[in-house]
RNA sequence: GGACUUGUAGCUCAAUUGGAUAGAGCAUCUGACUACGGAUCAGAAGGUUAGGGGUUCGACUCCCUUCAAGUCCA
């Protein structure tokens, strides 16, 4: 639309004698209830015009239709200028971007940038706040990979510490030599089991203390699993043959058990970093930035940086006793991975908990020095929270991955026994499609909805499989299928004279699809996708049901609008792609 | 105590980043198959954009303030 707002500057300077830059245009798409497709707004020209809005937006369509061959009509309403744009135009637009091969995918822009997601916690199974997590991060690798990049998807795993300990120390007492095998479970799933025992357990001697007289803080702290637990940490930390032997076990369950999970869920990743590795990583930056004067040592010998200046408080880097906390490993990982791949972004998906640690983390990246900390960005998202509240491991109040997953695919069966006109599929055609609608339907549901925001799920409430998700974008794509199949062969030789509104709104949205994917991948939002195919498909339908395809009055009207809805439901596939949701021939 | 985020129809979400009468889906009511797939399409009803003030041609959007929910920091 560039052609539109130059000529814009030209009525202007011609108009009234004004030289205005193109930021100063304002363009929009028309709304639908008004004629015409691009709109500019004209408020911002009547200091140059001294006119009215109307009389100056009347102006300069006069000038532009006038001028512009491509413009065949305007109207004014207010301060807007509706400008009507000849249909040859938006054929020539279809035929030369949409109908291309390689449309959507964008050039390769020599830009690295890594993904780091799921991150989890090796004592328990995942849960839905993680598939949040999982989803996003996997998403926003794909956009950025359609935008350009080169993407390295990366997980780094918290296999360590005092949490792992208590599932290891669980098992040790009370789990009587138990394997997955012999408990028929997933591996994660029996050491979460174990994690949860642990905290009952702690519960119990907590209380018994309370009842004896202590208070609940000192309860806390001398409650013997907890004591064995941390003996526990200490013995891994030097090096302990027996516990890590059961750690490395352990660890090998849960990582089988992660592995199910991921390949249901359809992520993956280029480069697995482990905490077990890089936990003491970080001391020599402590020791570069004491050097340069950015850190500062206190008395007791701990280390500081004091962040007052930038609105924030001072900030420990290092115990006095020499220990790291978070943010030590944290710096050390940056630097680490930045080394093994020197990109030029790096995105954390990680929930809206850590906003304060992550601003934290890269303004002290920024003041080290780090000529790679501009890139570094927290796509931060809200929590998942129940009905009940928050999600707790520990109580085992969460909804579980593998558990969602499964009962989002069992719903989809149940939908589709329901239908009255189903499909006559065999018992393995049902197998592959009932996972691709079920899993279809809540990755579209925790991706539609902006990141930041939190999100209330409700598990008695089945997901939705009609209206705004994506068994509904699915639908469409499986119709067009089937009308491709009818269609036959065609070739496409003259296209024709005019569209109708249907079929016009439908090539605009198709064209704007490089644009959604370029804007997704700048704010790494996945929404924008979700909400943009959602559009397309609505789009189609409405298409669909106006016009018959099959029965057009022309052959040559009929290849067209075969051809339409084939680059339409190419668009969805791919765009579905970036969600990470598969689409598929019949449902 | 300080900081950050969120608040839009009964419910779940949009709103081209300051533009037109705030749009969709679900639920409710009404209509559309001897027609290419009804997981569809069309229509009705539903709003003081949490409340109040301000900035301007124009505010869901920016500023101030109060309230509510959530989170973080020592």
């Amino acid at each position: 639309m560039d052609f539109i707002i130059d000529a814009t500057l030209q009525a202007v300077a011609q108009l009234y004698q004004a030289q205005i830059t193109a930021q100063d245009v304002n363009l929009q798409q028309t709304r639908k209830e008004f004629e015409g497709q691009v709109t500019i707004v004209t408020f911002p020209f009547t200091r140059f015009s001294k006119k009215s809005p109307e009389q100056t937006g009347n102006e300069i369509g006069a000038y532009l239709e006038a001028n512009v061959p491509e413009v065949a009509g305007y109207n004014t309403v207010k301060g807007f200028l509706n400008i009507v744009i000849a249909d040859k135009y938006w054929l020539k637009v279809y035929q030369d971007t949409v109908a291309q091969p390689g449309f959507g995918v964008a050039p390769k822009n020599g830009k690295k940038v890594m993904v780091e997601y799921s991150s989890p916690n090796t004592n328990k199974p995942l849960h839905l706040g993680h598939v949040r997590n999982n989803l996003l991060g996997y998403s926003v690798a794909a956009i950025l990979d359609a935008a350009g990049y080169e993407v390295i998807k990366t997980n780094l795993v918290n296999d360590r510490g005092i949490h792992i300990c208590k599932s290891m120390l669980a098992w040790q007492l009370f789990g009587n030599g138990e394997t997955p095998e012999s408990a028929q479970m997933k591996g994660d799933h029996l050491v979460g089991k174990y994690y949860v025992i642990f905290d009952k357990e702690y519960k119990k001697e907590i209380e018994e203390r309370i009842a004896q007289g202590m208070t609940e803080e000192e309860a806390k702290k001398h409650a013997p699993l907890m004591k064995q637990a941390q003996q526990m940490l200490q013995k891994w930390e030097a090096g302990d043959e027996q516990v890590i032997e059961l750690w490395k076990t352990m660890n090998t369950w849960v990582y089988d058990g992660f592995a199910k999970t991921y390949k249901k869920l359809g992520v993956n990743f280029d480069k697995f970093y482990y905490e077990s590795n890089t936990y003491l990583l970080g001391k020599d930056i402590i020791e570069e930035g004491l050097e340069t004067g950015v850190f500062f040592k206190k008395e007791d010998g701990s280390v500081w940086i004091d962040l007052t200046a930038d609105g924030l408080d001072q900030k420990l880097v290092l115990r006095g006793d020499g220990t790291s906390v978070y943010i030590t490993q944290d710096l050390g990982t940056a630097q680490l991975k930045y080394n093994d791949f020197g990109m030029d972004e790096s995105i954390y998906v990680v929930g809206n908990e850590q906003d304060y640690h992550f601003k934290v983390l890269f303004l002290i990246l920024k003041k080290l020095g780090k000529s790679w900390a501009q890139g570094l960005y927290h796509l931060s998202y809200g929590m998942v929270d129940l009905p009940s509240g928050k999600m707790k491991s520990r109580e085992g109040t969460v909804v579980d991955a593998d558990d969602l997953m499964d009962s989002m695919v069992a719903t989809a069966e149940e939908y589709f026994d329901m239908q009255e006109k189903k499909l006559d599929l065999t018992e393995d055609e049902k197998q592959a499609l009932f996972p691709v609608i079920g899993l279809g339907a809540l990755k579209y549901f925790l991706l539609k909805v902006d990141a930041k925001k939190r999100l209330l799920f409700d598990p008695n409430e089945s997901i939705e499989l009609q209206g705004h998700t994506g068994p509904f974008i699915q639908y469409t794509h499986a119709r067009i299928k089937s009308v491709l199949s009818r269609g036959g062969d065609y070739q496409l030789t003259e296209l024709p004279e005019s569209l109708d509104a249907v079929e016009r709104d439908l090539i605009i949205l198709l064209s704007q699809y490089p644009e959604v994917i370029a804007a997704a991948a700048k704010e790494f939002n996945p929404a924008t996708v979700a909400n943009y195919t959602y559009e397309i498909a609505k789009a189609y339908n409405k298409f669909y049901h106006d016009k018959s395809i099959l029965q057009a009055e022309t052959e040559d009207l009929k290849s067209f609008r075969l051809q339409l809805s084939a680059s339409t439901a190419q668009v969805i596939a791919q765009a579905m792609g970036l969600l990470g949701i598969q689409v598929p021939e019949r449902m």
